[in-house]
DNA sequence: AAGATATTATAAACTTTATTTATATACTAT
DNA sequence: ATAGTATATAAATAAAGTTTATAATATCTT
């Protein structure tokens, strides 16, 4: 057995089945990924991977799980190797974040500076994705860090940190009727106006939905979207009352819009970064972390990652997050 | 980074870092193994190693830190085996248990006899060691289950699964004076006597003490051994009267002898099982388990060895333990 | 402190193993 | 049925890992 096949086996599985795409991938021949794919099913006396004929069909039983230990076995490798340039160089190595828009252009960019500033030899990957791509590319080993408010929940593999808590705000355009309302926003004077507000699944939008579900209103949403920034500029052309997160509102760029308090009025949302079970922590992710949500110290961190599988909540059953 | 690299260092950081040593029981060459791990450093540019001139004095943080996930590749590796073999016949394999001889003489031989009627081919070692040395056999990989009373709480690593609860007997010669006595048994009554038992830290011994303590009196024990047959042997001898576990009291062989019933005067004590997390579990094993202890389902097991540390006794909270 | 002993590193020859190229064979889809 | 695509086989080539012999360095002993 050899790290190498474990590693075919695992592409050739991720590349369905096809072996000739797989060795193109790796840079390699298909008959050198062909035989020893074969040596390894001769080691083990199991046929990984179903034949009819010269095809790989499907994988056995049996391969599904050897393959799952070998998987096991790459992050771990992934590991080894983090490990030893944490030890020979606790500066440089690289960091990648997947998240999602409302992050990466509110939440984001003080800590990134910081911390592009203190590491400038971390190469900073940052992809932007739906909550639910994000938190695949981090099951996936593609990226370190999930970053969202969403959908992270759906996968077991992730550890959740919850890191700050946050409500919303309404923003209609100066002049606006709400904006010469007299006493708090109510839901039912929104209820009143047409709507323009986020994507389901996107930015606590389930939340949005539940406050105006349970006083049996059903609000009139005539466009949503995937971010802040598009919301806004469709309430500037009058399409509708805007319902944004918090943060999205910008006091220096959004003069010509009015922003209402509506913390009041809904459910208060929390956003969370997920981390793949098993990861080995460089110094400077804890670090980020900590800038992040200063709560998240590196032992409460690390007994999140070693908690099992739904236990790590309770370890912040008493933390008081940060409230935006 | 190749399998035999990482298998390389830990077995050199097994043997006291003598290169050459390990070679002998890898049946390979001292310098196949120095190049190796050479290449390794290099490859990850650590030092895992740190030398004086031309010896391994030790290991270096960053040695010690690879080494620990060598380790967890290597049991991977094994349960890739253990899967491939499992799939391939799952009638086909070994189990390795490790107990104390109270287990081996009187709670084992039933399911032994079950067991390798129902599995021929399954090779069955078995080892006898105290508490602590079996504990440290499983938690190494060396056996499969840690079976006994005391001592597996010591080793984080391992999944603590109850079987069974039990008391004690107390064992003397016929007509002796507590054989007619009137009444249940008391602990004043024992404290008269010169005992005879077992030593600290096997089968339930500190229980026994615990008792006496509580009611302020302390026993005379005159003679302690490390299995219930000595004991027996030296109340034949009349050296004093014997507290060994209910279990170990055979209405057959022991007609020279009056058993004493007295469960109501100590706790009982709590037989577990041990097993190293991660181990892959196979079909074969299940079965012993819960013949042994039939509370210990599958599902049971299952959730037992996938819990995070500290988190599996919960799991067992509401399980009516079988009481001997 | 010096010699004896044990252990590791180095180098070169050897052996084994892996990879590639070329090609045959088999499957899939139109 | 046939074109297109994919995998297996075989032989040549390339790249390793391993061993043997030996030198160098440390540790132990007296």
């Amino acid at each position: 057995m050899k790290l190498q096949q474990l590693r075919y086996i695992w592409e050739v599985s991720r590349h369905n089945l096809n072996v000739s795409a797989t060795a193109q991938s790796l840079f390699t021949s298909q008959p050198g990924i062909s035989k020893q794919i074969r040596l390894l099913e001769d080691e083990l006396g199991v046929e990984i991977f179903a034949r009819s004929g010269k095809h790989l069909t499907r994988v056995t039983p049996a391969g599904q799980a050897v393959i799952d230990l070998a998987g096991q076995v790459l992050r771990l490798t992934d590991n080894i190797k983090e490990v030893a340039q944490e030890h020979s160089d606790e500066r440089r190595g690289s960091l990648a974040i997947a998240t999602t828009h409302t992050q990466a252009r509110y939440a984001l960019p003080p800590i990134i500076t910081e911390f592009t500033q203190k590491y400038p030899d971390v190469a900073l990957h940052m992809q932007q994705g739906t909550p639910k791509q994000i938190a695949q590319m981090v099951s996936e080993g593609q990226a370190d860090f999930a970053i969202a408010t969403e959908s992270l929940e759906l996968f077991t593999d992730l550890v959740l940190l919850p890191c700050y808590r946050w409500n919303r705000c309404v923003l209609v355009p100066k002049g606006h009727p709400l904006a010469e309302l007299d006493g708090p926003l109510t839901l039912e004077a929104l209820a009143a106006y047409s709507l323009v507000t986020y994507v389901f699944g996107f930015t606590g939008r389930s939340q949005l939905d539940d406050a105006f579900k349970a006083k049996g209103l059903t609000p009139n949403v005539v466009l949503t979207a995937a971010d802040a920034d598009v919301i806004k500029t469709y309430v500037r052309l009058g399409m509708g009352v805007g319902i944004v997160a918090h943060m999205a509102v910008d006091p220096e760029q959004d003069t010509d819009l009015v922003a209402l308090e509506a913390g009041h009025l809904f459910e208060s949302s929390t956003t969370k970064i997920g981390i793949r079970r098993g990861t080995f922590m460089r110094g400077y992710m804890y670090d980020f972390l900590e800038r992040f949500a200063p709560h998240l110290t590196r032992e409460r961190v690390d007994s999140a990652l070693t908690a099992g599988p739904r236990h790590e909540q309770a370890l912040f059953d008493e933390v008081e997050l940060p409230e935006y």
